[in-house]
DNA sequence: GGTTACTTGCTTGTTGACAACAAGTATTCT
DNA sequence: AGAATACTTGTTGTCAACAAGCAAGTAACC
């Protein structure tokens, strides 16, 4: 295993372009760092680990994600792009009640058909409680969209009159995402203990109920 | 700064017990733990510098703790045991709704009396978030008795006829801790953009609400 | 279409920071 | 006094980060 690695050690990289071997060799990280990160958590992955599993050197991490902030930066950028999809598309263009219980769905379906990512995702998010941490931004910024959209939703569903009056959007919003991030939470640190698809059809009634005009 | 540092160099250290002297570099250094962990997280907090911010030697704090790992649980389970008392205190014999909304309220207080102590007690925890990180231990079990005591002051609830008899304890319970959870999560990562109280008198309100019989 | 210059992908060498432990010194206790 | 305990200093191994190099691909020129 001492032996140079030169770049023909690794499968299919000779004879391709630069740019189908960038494209297997970032696929291949990813999917190392994600199943590192889901094994070991944040600190227990090392950037050597990853190049290694991912079949190249133990420096290629480094140089492709700068930094070990880099490579988180770049793993929750690519779950959250999926998330944002999957949610746009059962969203779309509802709002007020709708867009608030169609969301939670959405959530609830995403956890069940990609548990592995959501929950890198959240190891990730959790790891930005703690000040200075490299991911707080992200995770900052993500919530801080959540919780946006979520008092949008309200509002327009005051405006149109589907939601009772005597609600704030903006109190509303917030327990919204606390809810799922608090449940999400505990489903990772306990994943048999939560039954979600009680919980999720508990909480879309409850919803409805309290909300409705 | 290189010349040797002797136990009396530090203020106090000399002419006491030895229980004194311990109770002494005991409180300095979880002090010092806890200042640091609010200022660069788990990870940014050095075993060297708590001892060396705490007024002795770099090496103390692992002497002390044993491990990084120890120096969590002991600061953990202090505040926890504080966190305990207070809880304990405003909820005393309750049960039922009474029960679920002292020990809200008292959440609610707790935080506005010793953010600093939320803080950190929440920064360890929500680490716990990744795999074979040391505080998932204690995370997991902390979050665990919330839930089995919120469980229980539900079916409490149930058996006195208070609560309303189509809830199921284990989902109301998870929802309860997921909701303070989730909401201190966000503040964590936005202090300034939680309205706390509000927020508490909102979930209180509702609480009463969706569980009265 | 073949040789040469250049670019990009990737690997290995090295440094500094830190946790963990071992071995030492200082202070108190009996 | 010496034993025991509190604390400090020396050292090792791991890891992130960076620097320097090698190898494969690409483009320019003949």
């Amino acid at each position: 295993m001492t032996q140079p690695k030169t770049a023909s050690t690794v499968q299919n990289s000779v004879g391709k372009t630069q740019a189908q071997r960038v494209a297997a060799s970032d696929k291949a990280m990813l999917d190392a760092a994600m199943a590192l990160i889901l094994e070991n958590g944040m600190d227990g992955t090392t950037l050597a680990a990853i190049g290694e599993r991912a079949g190249y050197s133990r420096g290629l991490a480094t140089y492709r994600f700068g930094s070990k902030a880099g490579l988180f930066r770049e793993v929750s950028g690519n779950i959250q792009r999926h998330w944002s999809d999957y949610l746009n598309a059962a969203v779309g263009q509802d709002s007020g009640i709708d867009a608030l219980c169609n969301a939670a769905s959405a959530f609830h379906h995403f956890v069940l058909e990609f548990p592995q990512e959501i929950r890198v995702l959240h190891i990730l998010y959790y790891g930005g409680a703690s000040p200075n941490s490299d991911v707080r931004g992200l995770a900052k910024q993500a919530f801080s969209r959540q919780v946006a959209d979520a008092e949008r939703w309200v509002e327009d569903g005051l405006a149109s009159g589907s939601i009772r009056k005597d609600v704030d959007p903006r109190s509303i919003a917030a327990q919204y995402v606390a809810h799922i991030a608090g449940l999400t939470y505990i489903w990772l640190l306990n994943p048999g203990d939560i039954d979600f698809t009680r919980i999720h059809q508990d909480f879309i009634r409850t919803l409805r109920e309290r909300l409705a005009a």
